[in-house]
DNA sequence: CTTGACCTTCCAGTCGCTGGAAGCCCCACC
DNA sequence: GGTGGGGCTTCCAGCGACTGGAAGGTCAAG
């Protein structure tokens, strides 16, 4: 398979791909003509990355993930401890990201949002040194 | 006040206080020495600065309030509308992490995490095209 | 006079791609 | 055989918002 094919397989973009091949995650022959030359477990492990990035997983946790994947006599214990990281930082965003969004709703419902300059967000900004 | 002064007061390390002056957010004059000389306007815009990026506001909005929070004439929709979009940029990061983190707590409550290789989070990250 | 804390500039790196330029390669069609 | 259009290659630059570090100037205290 070329680039094209694995790319539209994998759903990852071929920019994505070049680069998985020059951090070393992916290690695709090549064809006489240069191109690169990807064989079905090419396949699997992008499609295996790609489903890692989209929950979210860094490329370093990928890289970890994929050689636990490889290794027959893994625990799955290194994996869950792995997968349990992730997932408290991700619930570490959720809680930030929570109180922002209070913060910012409080001050988006005390704004008029009228012609008039009085403005509570505003307000809340050029306060100093008042947290 | 030098450049550790305003840092100290406003809570931005030098470092950042510096690239805001190269994109162009303050512009601090020169003592005969070169070092950047801060006014008491300046610590104030580098205070607002360094509250609406903890609330998550871009550089380029925090460029955009700036310049509302200088403008007397403003209306306070515009900060309002600005304030909003934000808001709802946040909610949608939020709902993203959500289902990201029921995934994951599902793969990992599932995972037994002994010292078997059976592991339905590898599992999951291994299915082909069963999305 | 030296030490150490400041300050300066400039360059490089972070993360995970993404865009674009310049240039082969290949196949279909005429 | 030529031509056109796609797909492939490499390399370099840029995104956002800093951050680290090197090399060097400045200043006040001891």
């Amino acid at each position: 398979m070329n680039i094209g094919d694995v790319s539209e397989r994998s759903g990852l973009p071929a920019k994505t791909i070049r680069y998985y091949e020059d951090i070393g995650l992916v290690r695709p022959s090549r064809s006489e003509n240069g191109y690169r030359e990807f064989g079905s477990q090419d396949l699997h492990k992008l499609a295996f990355l790609a489903r890692a990035r989209s929950l979210g997983f860094t490329i370093e946790e990928c890289r970890t993930l994929l050689s636990l994947y490889e290794d027959r006599q893994r625990s799955s214990s290194d994996v869950k401890r792995l997968a349990e990281k992730h997932l408290t930082r991700i619930d570490q965003k959720i809680v930030e990201l929570q109180a922002l969004s209070a913060t910012l709703r409080d001050l988006v419902v005390r704004c008029q949002g009228d012609d008039r300059p009085e403005c509570p967000i505003m307000n809340d900004l050029a306060r100093s040194g008042t947290t």
